[in-house]
DNA sequence: TAAAATATTTAGGTATACCTTAATTATAGC
DNA sequence: GCTATAATTAAGGTATACCTAAATATTTTA
């Protein structure tokens, strides 16, 4: 018996390290722990049981590591995750600072049936309001950079913004930088930290480690 | 320190005593640990520990009551509850002998935030789907009576299904019990247990055990 | 390469919410 | 009024998911 356990906790941790893996694989305990507000020794707990479990391999002093069952169970929660983020801006309309709290607890809430229902209901779509890919949707094949990789003069339309994090998107929401709005770097000054951009008719300044959560494509009209 | 537990079990308790109370009051042990599905020693542990929060009274042989603070948890619980009841049937089209089970997890990750956008949107429905009342919403005062203590030619309307067993709501759906239907008694017959109703041109027979889940109002056209 | 700094593991503990078995009530039927 | 029945409480136990403090192991860096 060393399988399904699939309560609340186990599917946070699966999802956290589905979302961490972008940026490190495999994924520190310290970040994951640090990710889930709980100290590194209850994460080390909880992440040798779930290896125990085959939904994670955990190499000490390196990091963890999705099996393929894993992943898949992870897959699921963050697309009722995105969905629910979707359902709650566009339908119920609250602000898009606010539903990536209020999905991570929906999303433990959601049954198979649900899932197809909220899917077929908003048209199977493929990103979250932050621009993020909802798993089992085609995703658009994007050539997509840091914004905080760009140079001065460079032009760009904002994909996603990567970390949710209410107080980024509140600022990000009212500075415009929202998916789908056209860009260009005015001044790049990586020595400082900080990069000028006009957005619109608007000029912003935001620190690079913000910039780095903007995912930036092609601006409109120009294919990849 | 005798406050604020408010984890889904205890919001649970609260919501099933909240909705037995309408049955019988105070709430025997029994009849709630049943509804729960737990075992009546560990439904008297969490009473008295309830009893210890001061969100139930608690008589040994007697039962159950809320306080004023239980009684609004409850409400609050019960409202959210029957507002996605709602959100799932009326938007996202889910058979509505499914939705008591979605709502009953739902309800537990609902914030204020989420549950005044979801009556916003819903336009302060005062029901749920099977016609139970919505708290915070004005009720229509009603002279309902159960469809078991209806004699032989009284006709009515069904205004709500009280238990929400899916297999009952899937039986009554196809029927066509269904709130606003207008029927007729045929034939009462409490000796044999079982009731003969007319719904619009069809004929149903039914158990007084079912039959008596269902409230009735006056027959269209015909004020209280 | 030997400390120093980090990371991991062990050990022991807490709280919640269940459970079973056994003892102790209280209620109700006769 | 007594006793059978049923309800309650006590006692002890399980599993989950956290925690802190202390011991060990590994990696880094000087
Ligand atoms: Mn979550
Ligand atoms: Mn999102
Ligand atoms: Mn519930
Ligand atoms: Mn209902």
């Amino acid at each position: 018996m060393t399988e399904q356990a699939a309560t609340p906790a186990t599917e946070e941790y699966l999802a956290v390290i589905y979302r961490l893996s972008r940026q490190a694989e495999p994924v520190p305990l310290a970040l994951l722990a640090e990710q889930l507000g709980i100290s590194p020794i209850s994460a080390n707990e909880m992440v040798r049981k779930l290896a125990r479990a085959e939904m994670v391999t955990y190499r000490p002093y390196e990091g963890v590591t999705l099996t393929e069952a894993g992943r898949q169970r992870a897959e699921v929660m963050v697309r009722r995750h995105r969905l629910w983020e979707r359902l709650l801006t566009d339908v119920l309309g609250l602000p898009w600072d606010a539903v990536h709290a209020e999905a991570g607890r929906l999303e433990h809430a959601t049954s198979d049936l649900l899932e197809r229902h909220l899917a077929q209901y908003l048209e199977q779509p493929s990103t979250c309001p932050h621009g993020n890919p909802i798993p089992g949707q085609p995703q658009r094949l994007e050539g997509a950079r840091a914004l905080s990789s760009l140079a001065t003069g460079e032009r760009g339309r904002v994909l996603a913004v990567v970390n949710e994090d209410a107080a980024l998107l509140r600022a990000l929401g009212q500075a415009g930088l929202v998916p789908g709005a056209e860009l260009e770097v005015v001044a790049a000054e990586p020595a400082l930290g900080s990069l000028a951009v006009r957005v619109g008719d608007r000029h912003v300044a935001l620190a690079l480690a913000a910039a780095a959560q903007i995912m930036v494509g092609a601006p409109e009209g120009q294919g990849s």
